[in-house]
DNA sequence: ATTTTAAATATTGTTAACAACAAGGAATGC
DNA sequence: GCATTCCTTGTTGTTAACAATATTTAAAAT
């Protein structure tokens, strides 16, 4: 079999992009034209156009008909929303988890608080909710809660979003510390069974995570 | 300006395959090959994949790389999961729509529920929960809750996969005056501003309708 | 100089042909 | 008779050319 797959070449495409987009090598608002990419690619435009409708279905594309493709950008309305669905959805992603942990995951819970208090200690500059730890946590809980839609719906396509947002503004939230400790909270709730405090502490962390962000926000406009 | 517009091709026919998806016309599990679709809609392949991928990006159509799509069969577990993040998300839309309704589409609830009284009252038959009436209800709500996210999710994803989910299943839902009833109930605990209430009508209201829909599901099988 | 109009250019939408893959059936071997 | 292999057929993935739309540039008129 050859390593170049037949029906793969948008798929290529899509995850190159999508990480180009998600590092901030093409930066938001900057126009995605289809030949520019398919030449980059060395490959025809209708490969490229599949990766940049599905770019746009998870929300990091915007795409105007007739017009083109380009980086999305938030504004702060946008930014508004997509904390509030968030706050909805993962403060029931933790109620679900407490009812329905197994003692497997719980473990790989606390195992990964500690790794993430190991990279706090290392690097006390408190770049926490950098290099995804903070995404990874969310995703463990939005698996332990069991609802396979759920979890798909955050972590393809809100985190993407939302890192997208943090870039955009270039966030850097410098609650480090207390996110962690928030989350050990949020982990004990969880492993104690106590869906109701997991549910309140996870709306809590997200809420005050938006006003973290929210204050920043102030500063750097966002054009429509 | 002539009445086919050019970059929308693939627009017509989204709506059209759609349309003919939730009616049932085109049934789940049926097979969507792109030179018959092409053929049908007197086009080429190209915005047939176009609709195709939208579709699916609205989970309304599965799709395999290399063999293509097939209107969605939904397992039970997919119903579950659906049914399970539709009650997160309705009763948070429940609840800030009860803190944040206008006094215009707080009335504009009251006139609907009116309508769908006399609707009642003229087909007790008790096909209530067709014709779209108790989407109408929910997606005015959705509105009401001022986030357009949580809009388009409900508007454009879950209740269309609902939609089609009741589709597969053949499913009447005997219990059209109960629900009129739990709306009614919903509607004055959002007139009257209490939210939380309200947002727990609506879980009890939906968890209700997902007990309806499972016991018919223990009949007719459903196929992965 | 400014605004308006019109041509030129660049980009997206669409099409039809070609290439690669999957599925089913016939022929062959045991 | 049964399984395996190969081939045929139908379908999807990809490509390159064509059509239509948006944008930019330049010219012309006020």
């Amino acid at each position: 079999m050859s390593s170049i797959e037949h029906g793969s070449a948008w798929s290529a495409l899509e995850a190159e992009l999508r990480e180009d987009i998600l590092t901030g090598r093409i930066r938001p608002g900057e126009r995605l034209g289809e030949v520019a990419l398919a030449e980059r690619f060395a490959v025809s435009r209708g490969p490229v156009r599949d990766a940049l409708r599905k770019l746009a279905a998870a929300g990091l594309v915007s795409f105007l008909p007739n017009i083109g493709a380009r980086v999305r950008v938030f504004s702060r309305e946008d930014a508004r929303a997509l904390y509030e669905l968030r706050a909805a959805l993962e403060s029931d992603a933790a109620r679900w988890a407490a009812r329905r942990a197994g003692q497997e995951r719980a473990s790989s819970l606390v195992q990964l608080l500690g790794q993430h208090a190991e990279s706090i200690a290392a690097h006390p500059a408190g770049a926490y909710l950098q290099n995804g730890k903070d995404a990874d946590f969310h995703i463990v809980i939005a698996e332990m809660a069991q609802n396979p839609l759920l979890r798909n719906l955050l972590a393809d396509e809100l985190y993407p979003q939302l890192a997208l947002l943090r870039r955009q503004h270039r966030n850097v939230d410098g609650r480090g510390r207390v996110a962690l400790r928030e989350h050990e909270n949020i982990a004990d709730a969880i492993i104690n069974g106590d869906d109701e405090l997991a549910a309140l502490l996870m709306r809590r962390h997200i809420e005050a995570s938006w006003n973290a962000l929210s204050g920043q926000l102030e500063a750097g406009d966002t054009e429509k």
